[in-house]
DNA sequence: ATAGGGTTAG
């Protein structure tokens, strides 16, 4: 744990104070750091495919528990560490001892604002320069010379304060030190490098701040922090760090504004354990954080998706009696989100409305947003009635997130009313991501006929395709069979700009899955060369029996290779769909083993003592089909080889809430018919069960045991 | 945008 506190701070000015790395470890946060590192490892090692294919033993995917022994050793040998060895707290308030602090508790004071006589003329010669072009700085010099009151300290810096552009406050400032009328002070610097961060000239402002220290200007906390702020927007965190290291070298304390700019830039740079060393360490000697602070640390922690961080950071405010205002709300619901506590965070939104804050429109983008991705209907619904009888703020932002909400929870007439009202309301007319919402709610319901005219609409409009929106539709119209429809949406698009990505490219892949006829197939096959030559090759060497699986294996792991992380199981499956087509079963096993090989079915098969069960959700019909054949080949050796076997077997197709698992129930459910296996519904929607008994003799009538050492 | 810090979709 490198903190920011031995680097910068105790090495710049504090080296006495080597010992506050043990104190970091065991005042409060630290439970928290042991949480965060805990949940990382469990997502790294369960659910994140690797971005190149290795190998993987398929029969040893370690149970949870497995994965998570090493962790909890460590965790424990933590924990124990902290009751070992918990009583620094009297530390912290030894008066033998006391904290060299980080920061001031005092601001900056600004300097008063005198009135100036002159600021009408000042006003009107500050706007003309705003608006005048900027062909030649010459040009603008020659205005400059127009000043209808001599450039004195007072009227240059009214004047600065009134400029737009950051080229015209630079220029101006140069000019007015060049006349050398007065000394430039440091309220000057400080204005034109707001200006110049409007303009995100981080190497300009740098060049002023040595430009200060070589004349002797006093940097003071306003320098610092813009400097600092600067860097942070340019994505400088090296330097915005430097910056501030500079600070303490210079014996310049930050004040609370300062200190919250670095906090931001060591959280969006990623250090968390940094940020947490700062707040902990300015907290304890006797920093107040504010609202502003709060909002930085909520942010941080959502952007983790840690549930923890957002309930200490809860939890401190209360603590310090520090009243979450609506940018905190904002920022800590959607943290909420990104944790997946969508019920917390409706009682945090109950909160900040007993708490008398309005909403405004990003708190509700937020809202809207979570309620969406819960598919909680009631409570989507509940609240657009909410916001319309309240009349609270709407903007595009919102308009579309609210189409987005109404497409994941399947809202086909509110979403048509919202956008019929985006066209009314004339600020927000609706846009590429508005129409491919709408196209998107259209494609899962099925409307095909309400799609095309949608894109029809589109096109006469000159709203720009997009890829999500063409791939909506051309899923839309390959379930509805309309290949010549598909063809030239999909040629359209394309002319119109749109590139196609890997999901287009598995969408029409699921196409040529679904077409009956090799002159459909052909017309979508077109389209998949345009898009992904590789792709049709390797489904043209696939599907020709003659190729060695050797072969097939290679060129898999080619294309899969080249293909984004989220679009290769859905290759997988549309391969596996494509060769079942054809009726060429042991070419589907081959790819199903494949895809298990390299990692793309993680979790398929689940085995406690109790059960085992197969887990078919993120499959095709297809390749379901497919993995269950697998299972029960697999099965049939396990009994004639006359191994345990558990008392229950579990296959779980899932209820289809998701738009492209729609009908996986039912299709396995006839396919296990078909077969006449052994299993049933079970109370559980889209979970099939079968016993022990029932499977062992269906799976020996099924697998004779004479031909059983070849199978 | 009137010398400095925090929040919004795909």
């Amino acid at each position: 744990m490198a903190t920011v506190l031995s680097t910068s701070i105790d090495v710049c000015f504090n080296p006495q104070y080597s010992d506050t790395k043990k104190h970091s470890l065991f005042s409060k946060p630290s439970s928290l750091r042991q949480s965060r590192t805990r949940k990382l490892t469990i997502s790294c090692s369960s659910t994140k495919q690797p971005k190149t294919l290795e190998e993987e033993p398929i029969t040893k995917t370690p149970s949870l528990s497995e994965q998570l022994k090493p962790l909890s050793a460590t965790t424990l040998r933590q924990e124990q560490q902290t009751h070992v060895l918990s009583k620094p707290k009297s530390v912290w308030v030894n008066p033998t001892r006391p904290k060299r602090s980080v920061l001031s508790l005092q601001r900056q004071k600004r300097s008063a604002y005198s009135y100036n006589p002159q600021i009408k003329d000042l006003r009107a010669f500050a706007q003309k320069l705003n608006s005048s072009g900027f062909a030649e700085k010459s040009e603008f010099l020659a205005l400059l010379d127009e000043i209808p009151h001599p450039p004195s300290r007072d009227n240059a810096l009214l004047v600065l304060n009134s400029l737009r552009e950051w080229q015209k406050t630079h220029i101006f400032f140069d000019w007015v030190k060049a006349k050398n009328l007065f000394p430039m002070e440091t309220i000057f610097y400080n204005v034109t490098m707001k200006s110049l961060r409007f303009g995100r000239q981080f190497q300009l402002i740098e060049a002023m701040a040595v430009e200060m220290v070589e004349d002797g200007v006093e940097l003071d906390n306003i320098t610092y922090s813009t400097i600092i702020t600067c860097a942070k927007r340019c994505n400088l965190y090296d330097k915005a760090i430097e910056w501030f290291e500079r600070m303490y070298k210079t014996g310049l304390m930050p004040d609370e504004v300062t200190y919250s700019a670095i906090l931001d830039v060591y959280s969006k740079s990623g250090k968390v354990e940094e940020v947490l060393s700062l707040y902990e360490r300015a907290v304890a000697t006797g920093w107040k954080p504010d609202a502003i602070a709060f909002s930085v640390l909520g942010k941080m922690f959502g952007e983790a998706g840690d549930y923890d961080g957002i309930r200490y950071v809860l939890q401190e405010m209360k603590s310090m009696d520090v009243k979450p205002n609506v940018v905190v709300y904002n920022t800590l619901l959607e943290a909420m989100g990104r944790a997946g506590k969508p019920g917390l965070a409706r009682s945090l939104f109950n909160e900040m409305l007993e708490s008398g804050l309005a909403p405004n429109e990003k708190t509700l983008t937020a809202l809207v947003k979570i309620y969406g991705k819960a598919r909680w209907a009631k409570d989507a619904l509940q609240l657009w009635e909410e916001m319309k009888a309240k009349k609270w703020p709407m903007d595009f932002i919102l308009y579309n997130t609210l189409l987005n909400m109404c497409a994941d929870i399947g809202l086909e007439e509110e979403a048509e009313r919202l956008f019929d009202d985006m066209k009314e309301s004339g600020g927000c007319k609706p846009d590429s991501f508005s129409y491919t919402a709408m196209l998107n709610i259209y494609g899962s319901g099925g409307k095909a006929e309400k799609a095309m005219k949608l894109f029809e609409e589109m096109l006469e409009a000159g709203v720009q395709v997009n890829v999500m929106g063409c791939t909506c539709l051309v899923q839309c119209l390959g379930k509805a069979k309309r290949i010549d429809d598909l063809v030239s949406v999909f040629e359209t698009s394309v002319q119109r700009g749109v590139k196609p990505d890997d999901r287009l490219c598995g969408c029409l892949l699921s196409v040529m899955a679904l077409c009956e006829s090799s002159e459909d197939a052909e017309k979508v096959m077109g389209c998949l060369r345009r898009a992904n030559e590789k792709l049709v090759a390797f489904v043209k060497l696939v599907i020709d029996e003659k190729t060695e699986f050797e072969t097939v294996k290679e060129e898999f792991k080619l294309v899969i290779n080249g293909t984004q992380v989220e679009a290769r199981r859905p290759f997988c499956n549309c391969l596996i769909d494509i060769c079942r087509g054809k009726k060429q079963q042991e070419r589907a096993h081959e790819l199903l083993y494949l895809g298990t090989l390299f990692g793309l079915y993680p979790g398929l098969h689940n085995k406690t003592v109790k059960e085992w069960s197969l887990d078919v959700r993120s499959l095709s019909v297809g390749a379901a089909e497919t993995a269950l054949e697998e299972w029960m080949r697999t099965l049939a050796n396990i009994v004639r080889r006359r191994e345990d076997l558990p008392e229950v077997f579990l296959a779980q197709t899932g209820t289809g809430t998701h738009r492209f698992s729609q009908g996986l129930a039912n299709s396995f459910a006839s396919h296990l018919e078909q077969l006449a296996a052994p299993f049933k519904p079970s109370d559980r929607a889209g979970v099939f069960v079968a016993t022990k008994e029932d499977l062992v003799s269906w799976l020996e009538s099924k697998f004779p045991p004479l031909v059983a050492s070849q199978a």
